[in-house]
DNA sequence: GTTAAAAAATGATAATTATCAGCTTTTTCT
DNA sequence: AGAAAAAGCTGATAATTATCATTTTTTAAC
């Protein structure tokens, strides 16, 4: 198995607070795992026992609205971890998160990561700060599916796709998606995303076979995305 | 000026976990203010370089959409803490707070709070579970106003506002919000909150006259709520 | 490779929600 | 108290979005 300390993926994630120390523990007491595409992680309502961290690989997180729809809330991928906040506030997890492509990932039990939080207050700080963040983005989404046309939120989500996944060499997104969770993504029926993703296509505005997008024209997706 | 050692209102936010020498520190620095209903505490962009803590009274906090309208995210009353998270993030402020009642608040400033950070791993550990217990309910209302209709985010709003504000000896909901505030916490045209609010009316689910809103059939609010 | 199942696409229609206009009531200011 | 402004309300209509039904395409399984 490898070993934390020398983990290239910890740079991106609030693990880099770590010490060589903390992390040569952390190390020890890990387990690597591999998840297969449509494997879930961890559900709503499951105790999660410590924090995953994605090494290689992307998944969805969701949650089910009283409807009986389910509303994608987050992609994780390579770097990324999923757990710590149910960790922190000692409950189940309202969430559940599903493998969108093979996964290679770590888990590192609870109590070692709370010893960190207790004793590591560099390492605290910068939990702190990702969750402060996190809490902004949450913010600005609330604010997007509260008053955003799911024309535009379907644009500024192929834009965020962009930022966050970029392109293959073809061009196109580097993330597969289901047409059923782009439409989960935006908070729409399936039938609707689809609907949209032709007329854009038909716009000129992105180009897709299947799953592969790509996205021809970002300047007007985004003046879409404000409303124009 | 009164004490925070003394302050009952501590007890309802994360300054509880401070010791009373700390109180006493940040009692000698805190300014106290009285702001008026309809001004603004703060503004998105601002630089806010402290906490404010709420000792008397409601206020609003918001975000314009790039749509130009106004999105509600939260409603804060006395005993709350507002501005942590741009101090912790070390950013501007992405939101905006307005004054629905005359407000009697303090101010800490931001290295006073910064110290105890440090210093306190019970304050930081406090301070880390309300975020995550934020970002949690944060979940729930992208999830809401992602998959629920209008008239269901109204009905959760009315009960909503019922349990974090009561109700007056008169069996009305303890806060005065306009019209055009509730469509904005639920994100909808202010005659579309109206013309729901007349319905649940005439359906004797709640009563009102002007900003008084009686709450008479939670049960079936619930189950409109719910989808039903 | 063929078949079955799942995903994607499209049309028709219904339901929801926004917008605009006009009117009434309430609040604020002098 | 009276005038002006703001907030609340209602109707008509248009735009958006969901739902249901059906067909086509893609993917998975044998």
């Amino acid at each position: 198995m490898s070993k934390c300390e020398q983990c290239i993926i910890r740079q991106f994630n609030t693990l880099k607070h770590l010490t060589k120390d903390e992390l040569v523990r952390i190390s020890a007491c890990k387990t690597s795992k591999i998840i297969k595409k449509g494997e879930v992680i961890f559900e709503e309502g499951e105790h999660i026992n410590g924090v995953f961290c994605i090494k290689d690989g992307v998944c969805k997180v969701s949650k089910m609205s009283e409807n009986g729809r389910n509303q994608i809330v987050d992609l994780i991928k390579k770097g990324d971890l999923i757990g710590h906040r149910s960790l922190i506030s000692d409950e189940t997890s309202n969430l559940t998160a599903v493998a969108l492509s093979d996964l290679e990932i770590c888990f590192i039990p609870k109590e070692e990561i709370i010893k960190d939080l207790e004793k590591n207050p560099n390492f605290t700080m910068g939990v702190l700060k990702d969750m402060a963040k996190t809490l902004k983005l949450a913010d600005n989404v609330i604010v997007d599916m509260a008053q955003k046309t799911v024309k535009q939120r379907l644009a500024e989500t192929l834009l965020n796709l962009h930022k966050k996944f970029g392109i293959k060499e073809n061009g196109s997104l580097d993330i597969y998606l289901s047409r059923e969770d782009i439409a989960n993504i935006i908070g729409t029926a399936t039938e609707s995303a689809i609907r949209l993703l032709s007329g854009f296509k038909k716009e000129k505005l992105i180009s897709f076979h299947g799953k592969e997008i790509e996205i021809l024209d970002s300047k007007n997706l985004e003046k879409i995305a404000q409303g124009f």
